[in-house]
DNA sequence: TATGAATGAGGATTCATTCAT
DNA sequence: TATGAATGAATCCTCATTCAT
């Protein structure tokens, strides 16, 4: 901190320069590499290189590889999963338009975003980080379903919904949605037709709200 | 010159068997460790120990490990795909029941089996394996949706089914299958709760054939 | 995941210098390897260790065995020649004179250094890098022929020696040259006798010279 | 010995059929492929493949690879000595014509057939092989240069040529001859120009013998 | 004798990690 | 803080050697 510091304050005398920004600089660019490579696949130097540091400089925020692979999927993914928390408490119309609602924020913040990786580097690595795979679990599959469970009972009480399984109705709610996005991320070199999401988003919501629509 | 002259000193027999069965035991083996651990932290002696060889085995039959991966990838997953086309050409009955009939199956040959690995594996390793990923899209992949999308076609042209995007409503009936198979693989170890497999199939076929049926 | 962390316990700082010295330090090691025992029977950590460095450093300046043996061949052989060539260029007196003067300078300056194990190692090797050989064979082997024919095409031009023919006689007059590092180089074991080399170059220097005199 | 001894018995019921021709298949096979690529470069699977066996058979012959190659050196170049000196002693007529004599039939002998990778592989591997180098040395360097100076010292008891060291002049009067040799066997394939043989060594005997001449 | 499947020590190469600067 | 030279454990792969057949 001393030499730094010094400078800091010299040449930007008011405000501090952000350069706590660094450890964020370097898991965004973890999160595209770990993305596209897999965790042993992946190289440190490829890691510096795209957060235009050196390898070095990691091992200043990060203990160790693993370590930085845990730092990107705790503080990238939980937050998506909060957000969903919220729009479901604030949402206030019937259960289907909330469905509706979710299932498009869902894409929008992470099968659009960068984030997409982390579902399929979870699947891919979840074998070899079990403490990692069962963090990911609680925190973001689990709620997931909670949040989306949530939808579905209320849909129920409210009489829009059929009685079904809630835990196997939420499940199915949400496997076309992760599955496009891992898939989507694995095979998006291997797509000459390409993949009409919103059509696909659209087909779901309705397929799935008439399958569990009541009578 | 010290280079060669290795003496060996063993009191087993080294091999007994050898013949045609081995590469078919690499290839389960390998099936096995590259399942649990990806392509990059899989090591040949662990595959070579599983399969009852020594590493230098596994290239009597392979050039390398990718070699390996790729035969794994090629031979094992692509008769599943065969035996569905089987199943639909055979086939009878109405689409509904054929749909039922290859959902069931589906789970019966790949997801209670050592092959439920294989879509995980090229879910993770796509990426590292450009040109086995488009064989493995289309060899299976598409393979597999044209399989479904003529049970569909069947279906709407019979009435059962009301009309709908084939291409979309295809990945949207493979999908959750698809996703339990790959979850559950990478995930089992942190399902408490368990997968209620036969509930998951169940309630899938009745939503998905209550969202397509006609009127 | 029992693949990273590698925790090291070390007592000695593991490097000191660092700098533009290590590639040469590298090549001087080198040399003194292959020249002993060839390019497949060196291993790179005796290379690494002769040079005070391990393994992993030389790959930090050459991609592989290959180039650092192709760089040790290139960078070290061809100034010697350049050497050679700006001597006669130089030299003022007669075609004899320089004769005699080339030929104890490549003694000094390959004979009697570890330069002497080029030869014999391009000899060794150059089945097995044809295209390392082609630059040898241009700029080396080629060269050198070059700045002899220059040599004695001065003496015939000059009266001193008769018409010969120049290709052949260049050969003659460097056969004994090489063939002496590398005969030496390679049995100098075995040679109780050793091998008195002045009285050699002289004596050479003398037939030769006698041989093609003119008249 | 059963089965195949009975087979020869069968079908060749009076002479054996001479397989003890195997060793020296392997030796030839051994000698083009040790030649080509050095010792350590050389797998013992392409003898074997050369030499129309499998790599198993080999060891009913050699103890190792080493013993192969010593086989090989040793059982190919020491009857050329002996006939150069079967050849010498022999000779009725001047020095002058036997030093002729000698250099013309160590071509024939050596440089124009297979036998012409030997010289080049001791040099290759004399580092390696101390013990087959100090052979090598002694059964072929040494005999051949007795050899070469029993010819100088006649010619000079006979007045032909001046006095010379002896040791000096035989090595002279041989380092083309094996230089030649070697730089052929290894640098054939970039010598475009060709290299013309029967006029190299006319002149190598011209020069020499006008070198060494009396008066 | 001959085969060829199997072995496993050995060495090239990679890359996470360290640490002097 | 940041660098990047250096390290060395880990792993792929090769090939001499063995041995049941």
């Amino acid at each position: 901190m001393p030499r730094t510091a010094v400078k800091r304050v010299k040449s930007h005398p008011r405000w501090r320069r952000r350069k706590d920004a660094r450890p964020e600089e370097i898991i965004t660019a973890a999160l595209e590499v770990f993305a596209a490579r897999g965790f042993a696949a992946t190289k440190l130097e490829d890691v510096a290189h795209r957060a235009g540091v050196t390898k070095g400089t990691i091992y200043l925020y990060f203990n160790n590889k693993e370590a930085l692979f845990k730092a990107l999927v705790r503080q990238t993914i939980v937050p998506v999963i909060a957000k969903g928390e919220a729009v479901a408490e604030a949402f206030t119309g019937s259960a289907r338009d909330l469905f509706e609602r979710l299932v498009r924020e869902y894409w929008r913040l992470v099968g659009e975003t960068s984030l997409s990786g982390i579902p399929r580097l979870m699947i891919a690595e979840a074998g070899n980080f079990p403490e990692l795979a069962r963090f990911y679990y609680q925190e973001v599959v689990t709620r997931g379903h909670r949040l989306m469970e949530g939808v579905l009972a209320r849909g129920i009480k409210a009489g829009e919904f059929k009685t079904v399984d809630l835990a196997i109705a939420t499940k199915l709610a949400m496997a076309p949605l992760l599955h496009a996005v891992v898939a989507r991320n694995a095979f998006a070199a291997c797509m000459p037709e390409g993949f009409d999401v919103p059509r696909y988003l659209d087909t779901h919501i309705d397929l799935f709200l008439h399958g569990i629509a009541r009578s």
